[in-house]
DNA sequence: CCGTCAGGGATTGTCGACAATCTGTCGCGG
DNA sequence: CCGCGACAGATTGTCGACAATCCCTGACGG
């Protein structure tokens, strides 16, 4: 029987959404990023089934470096790692989003106030300097290329709160709001606003840590809200629902 | 030629500090548990070198499991994995002390405030059970065992306030403080009050959040101010304050 | 005597192959 | 006609071996 030819005709599911295989890095982290990149811009689905052997032959190398790279993905919850199951694209459910919102608002808040005892002018500057080519990238670009603009306002502001530990933290979780975002929401609508931003650096210069740490979390709420509209809707979290994961 | 005879006599550095191997569970997470729990008891001290072929013959077991392990550890900042150097336990600069503990006050904060709105009655008979057994355990056990069962406190906190990511993250967090103590504190010195733990109960329950969160905020300064009063010591640290890690 | 550089040994990174497990299908019996 | 059990294909977990890299030692030249 013809079996490439079966395959090829009955999963081009996560084939086709593999994209550009941009070179410059180690293999490792250029296979990491090819799939986050297309899990993030929804070219990969929840539920995508990603088997070693189709990845080995994609970028050309064995299935040891396959495993370590689906091992980091697992561990930044981009995808779900089952034992003799193989790796899928995460679903997160409406209760793990709810959590992940929640210490998202809580982090941010830390990162609020200890970014606004901590900001020199220069630091200042340099929010402000994010926020112009943010605002420029929402007229250029496509949905995808500046989310992760708006998302890097939040990764800059962790870097101005000056600690190693609490940024890793946030860029996981924003990693993962990414995927929801782009998992439960289907057209191009809006992640981040950029004047929001802008009132935080505004009321962080001025002083008003409190004032930024409302507003941030405001804007958390906002987005969180913008995704829980629609939920329910993909057909295979169904079997997620009756508890047989 | 007699390897093994030369092998066990050049190194018996970390080779002799790994006990017990406990049966049990399946062979990762036995790996992992006793390299872990002899990084805590200070049997392995930071820098020691872990050596692949070395755990292999150990816990009898291919190269591939003990690198998924060792993987692991790396990811929670147990061992420091350098590429084509070999993993080595983890020895925190001053620097990074100072980030973990400012991250886990914050987030302990987080976590105080949730479980203050969200207790049950239930969930403090909860966490009264566990403050008994921890206060029996001080009298019965060594370090070793009731520095776990202090800890044990606050994961069990983190529970209460019912967020799965929160939690996890605590949990990365105590090791990280549990791994600095255990480092910086020759002798059996106290970690954690527990008295200090039964107020923080008492607080919740009266409805007193913010109460509370002080409270645990100078619980775990205290903590961080214990560990900084020797700091420097450790010999092959030296090597680490030239640059050249 | 000290700094530099080449060689040997050891350790890690990568690969291909085998064994164990799971999924989907087919046949049988009720 | 439907449910149950066995078989086949596919996929993953584990292992041993080879190649690449690094560290340490020792010799050479200044």
């Amino acid at each position: 029987m013809a079996t490439s030819s079966t395959r090829s005709k009955s999963r081009p599911d996560f084939k086709t959404a593999l994209p550009g295989l941009k070179q410059g890095d180690d293999i490792e982290t250029r296979i990491y990023n090819t799939v986050f990149e297309s899990v993030m811009t929804q070219r990969l689905k929840p539920g995508t089934k990603l088997p070693e052997a189709s990845l080995c032959e994609l970028f050309d190398v064995s299935r040891a470096t396959v495993r370590k790279v689906l091992q980091r993905l697992a561990h930044d919850h981009i995808v779900e790692l089952r034992i003799n199951r193989g790796a899928v694209v995460a679903a997160p459910t409406p209760e793990e989003t709810r959590q992940i919102f929640e210490v998202r608002r809580q982090l941010e808040a830390c990162i609020v106030r200890l970014a606004a005892a901590k900001a020199s002018k220069a630091d200042i500057a340099s929010l402000r300097a994010q926020l112009k080519q943010e605002h420029e990238a929402m007229h250029r670009f496509a949905q995808p290329e500046w989310a992760r603009l708006a998302s890097a306002f939040h990764l800059r502001l962790a870097e101005v709160a000056d600690n190693a530990v609490l940024q890793q933290y946030l860029m996981e979780l924003v990693s993962r709001c990414s995927l929801i975002v782009a998992l439960y929401e289907p057209p191009g609508n809006a992640a981040c606003e950029h004047d929001e931003h802008a009132s935080v650096v505004d009321l962080i210069e001025k002083g008003d840590a409190e004032g930024a740490v409302a507003l941030m979390d405001q804007h958390l709420r906002t987005l969180e809200a913008n995704v829980c509209v629609e939920h329910e809707a993909p057909d295979n979290s169904l079997a997620r629902m009756l508890g047989l994961n």
